[in-house]
This record gives structure tokens, sequence and C-alpha cells, in this order.
DNA sequence: CTAGGGTTAG
């Protein structure tokens, strides 16, 4: 049915391009062929059912490339089923191979929707086409495992990696001990560490991410005791473990401490750098000192350090927490006249959250709008901020029109956004608005999101005492044969 | 995807 043509070789070699032939006819590549955005694939990926997907995606006009399938794949994120169907379609192509990349994408995947079986199939899979697996593809699965509370199964994943044809070293060893603090299990890591310490030469990146992982516990002591550990062995500190220090006296809310460390770095003469004066104005600004944020701020410009756009978030953050959301508009177009920095996402949504914060939505999605002069799109976070402040705001029919809005980008819900809609749905104690609450219930389970059993308890019992018993039962006979997923709920 | 700085509610 499919024959194989149409290879490109007009681009680089690495890139290479393929076309998924037309079923019939010929069809000769002309100059000027629309070739569908990513946007446009993954609304047919959305709009299609599994039996109509090869038909949907089999369009003469798509050259595959792992860059365009990785898109693909980013936009589908909050859609797992969707995402790895998509993936498996094209893994049955005639000519196009998945790069590693995609494949590190779909494993994360299936990996955050617990499907651990599709994960390892993904991997084997991964290496019968000698596409890996490699040490990224067991950074992600750790960082699953570690993420999803198992631990474990992380330290376990390290340790066979050699069987799967990759070998450890200290990167990958490094990466385990990282995954382990950022999921608050600085102990396990710092015990990992002591016993591998004579397997692989740990160097200040080691140290570093321990001390760090007692200062995300606001355990500034023990992270002192790892700096001292690692003089001991002869490492040198460097700026990151300095930083990291100061980071964790502000987080531990030692402000006395962290003003200290500061003046210290100084006095050393060790060369203060952009993520220490953004640490220190992030630091001040959150503990209430909006002036000596400030003032650390000119002296940095004034000491002819650069400010990067974290260090105008910081600021303007600040500015909206502690000031006014006025104050920090100010330093916005101020930066973005001058053009002391370029606002990106972050930025965004930071002032975008300072006007819904003092109820001035109008001047919220005014600044939603002027995303696009600066070539941003309103991601997930975005959204669930408005839609946020509309319900709290009692604002029901403006957050669900918001709602809707995510479908046209696309821009799917996450997690958060369901819960904040959920939740609006018992605001009004309208029987019909439990009824769509049962609706998202259902369609966040379809798309591999794990509902909390308090959410589903609280939507059921809603549906059975405003006289929707019959749809209740309806969602547990549904979601009862519905997988794994729902079955980890033990209804 | 080898470490430090900006988005997450009070």
């Amino acid at each position: 049915m499919f024959q194989k043509r149409f290879r490109l070789h007009l681009l680089p070699l690495s890139e290479k391009y393929y076309q998924f032939p037309l079923l019939g006819n010929a069809v000769t590549l002309s100059d000027g062929v629309q070739q569908p955005s990513d946007a446009t694939i993954a609304k047919l990926v959305l709009e299609s059912d599994p039996l109509t997907l090869s038909e949907a995606l089999c369009m003469p006009t798509i050259q595959w490339a792992p860059e365009l399938v990785n898109r693909v794949l980013k936009r589908l994120w909050n859609h797992g089923p969707k995402a790895l169907q998509f993936f498996k379609h094209l893994d049955r192509h005639p000519s196009y191979i998945h790069c590693s990349s995609s494949f590190d994408h779909a494993v994360d995947i299936a990996a955050r929707m617990h499907d651990y079986n599709a994960a390892w199939a993904l991997v084997g899979r991964m290496r019968s086409l000698r596409r890996g697996p490699t040490h990224r593809t067991f950074a992600i699965l750790g960082e699953r495992y570690a993420a999803n509370g198992k631990p474990h199964r992380t330290v376990r994943t390290f340790l066979s990696m050699h069987e799967h044809g990759c070998r450890q070293d200290l990167n990958s060893f490094n990466t385990v001990l990282d995954v382990l603090c950022k999921s608050k299990r600085v102990e396990m890591a710092h015990t990992l560490l002591k016993t591998f310490r004579s397997r692989f030469r740990l160097d200040s990146v080691s140290y570093n991410i321990i001390a760090n992982g007692y200062c995300l516990i606001k355990r500034t002591p023990m992270a002192l005791q790892v700096l001292k550990e690692m003089v001991q062995r002869g490492i040198n500190p460097t700026m990151i473990t300095y930083n990291t220090l100061l980071k964790g006296y502000f987080r531990s809310s030692q402000i006395k401490e962290a003003w200290e460390f500061y003046l210290e770095m100084k006095k050393r003469k060790c060369e203060i750098d952009v993520v220490t004066y953004t640490t220190v104005i992030h630091g001040f600004g959150v503990a209430g000192e909006v002036k000596k944020s400030r003032r650390v701020f000119d002296e940095m410009v004034k000491e002819g350090v650069a400010p990067s756009v974290a260090t105008c978030n910081a600021l303007i953050q600040v500015l909206c927490k502690k000031d006014s959301v006025e104050s920090a508009v100010v330093v916005f177009e101020e930066m973005v006249r001058k053009g002391l920095c370029v606002p990106n996402l972050v930025t965004y949504n930071v002032v975008i959250r300072g006007f819904c914060h003092v109820g001035d939505m109008e001047r919220a999605l005014g600044f939603m709008g002027r995303m696009g002069e600066h070539g941003l799109r309103a991601s997930v976070q975005t959204y669930n901020v408005v839609i946020r402040y509309f319900c709290d705001a009692g604002e029901i029919e403006k957050g669900l029109e918001m709602f809707g809005k995510m479908k046209d980008e696309p821009c799917l819900p996450n997690l958060d956004t369901y819960n904040v809609v959920i939740s609006a749905m018992f605001l009004r104690k309208k029987s019909e608005d439990l009824v769509v609450a049962g609706k998202l219930l259902m369609e966040m389970v379809d798309r591999g999101f794990l509902p909390r059993k308090f959410t589903f308890n609280r939507v059921l019992n809603g549906l059975a005492i405003t006289g929707n018993q019959d749809f209740a039962k309806e969602i547990l006979r549904k979601q009862g044969r519905c997988g794994r997923v729902v079955r980890r709920l033990k209804l």
C-alpha cells in the first residue's frame, strides 16, 4: 500500500525529511506546497478517533521530520493517550523512523501516566531500532519514578542502565542524585553519594546537587555540612555552590544570614554574577523589603552586570506582590522601552497574575492580548491564572468562556486547569453545573490525568444529591472499564 | 537532561 519514495536529499543529512505517500496517484512535490504546521497536525490528531487517525494523517504534503514530530508531541503533552497514538501511528510508517528525542518524549508521556509497561516497551523498541536508549532516556525514567513517589525505582533504573546498553558514568550518576533531591529525597541521595564515592570520581557538581537538595528542604546547616565535606575531599566550591547556599538562606527565611553571606561573597572578591543578584533581589522582595530589592538592582546595573530576563521577572514579581501592579507595569514598560530585556512567558504570567490579584481582569486580558507583540502565545499557566480568578470572583461564565477558548489554540488543559474548573462547578449550587463537572471528570481521565480521590468523590456525591444518580452511575461504570488509571483510585 | 536565579493560592 505504501511506497517508499520522495526521500529528499536537498536538506542537511542530519535532518532527514520524508514524505507520506498519497494512496493512488503519485504526487510530485512542487515548491510552495503548504506544509501543515504542528498546530494543524495536533488538531487533526485530537479530532480523529484511533480508527480514522491513519487516514487523517495520510496527507501527501506532510514531510515528517524529528523537529515537527517533537513539536506535535509537545502540543499533545496534556493528552497522553492521543500523543502516544500519534507516536505509534508514525512508528508504523514505511520509511520514517523516529529519532531518539521523539522516543524520549514518548517514554516521558507514558511514564507520566504511570504506564511503566508502555514506557519500557518503548525503550525496547528504541533499542531494536538502534536509536538508544540514551542517558537522557534513563534520566527521564528516573525523574518520573521519583516524581511519582517511587525513588527506589529511580535508583534501580540507574543500576540497570548497563543492561540496556548504556554505561553508567558520573553524569548519569549526578542526574540520579539531582532527580532524587528535586523530589525531596535528599537523605537518600546523600546516602547514595556516600555509597558510590569510590566508584565514581565525584566532582563539584555532585556536591552542589546535594547541598541544593538540603536547601530545598530548608536545612541550610546540612548544606553547610556538605560544603565542608567537599572541601575536605579536596574539591573547590564554585560560584554555583555559593549561589545555592545564598538561595538556601532566603528560602529558609534567614534573611540576616543571607545578607551577611552576600556581603562576605563581595568582600572575598569573588565575582558576583547575575544569578547572585537575581537571588538577592528576589529574596529581599519576598521578605517584604522592596526598597532593598530596588537598591540591589540599581547597584548591579552600576557594577556593569547586565540583568537577565530572570532578574527583571524577579523585580516585577516582587513589585506586584509587595508594592503595586502599577509600579510593576512601570518597570515592565521601561524595560521593554530601554531594551533591557525581552519579556518572556514568565514575565507576562507574572504581570497578568498581578492584575488578576487586584481584580482588574480587563487589563489582565489586555496584557494577554499583547503577548503577540513579543512573539508569545498564552500558555496553559496563563489560562489557569485567568480562569481561576474569574471563578474566584464568581464570574463562572467568563471562566468557562476562557476554558473554551483554549480549545481553539489548541492549548490543552492540564491537571490544574481541570481542578480549577471542576471546583468552580460547585460554587453556584446548580444541578447543571454538576453535570458539567461530571463530564469534565470523564474528560480528564480520558486524557490520562488521575483525579484525586477527593475530586472524584465530590463530583459523584454532588451528582447524587442533585438528582443525577443515573449520570453518577454511568461515570462509575465507564471508569470501571477504563483500565488501570482509575483502578488505582480504589473506588 | 550535569549543578545555581523568574510563574503555583493565604
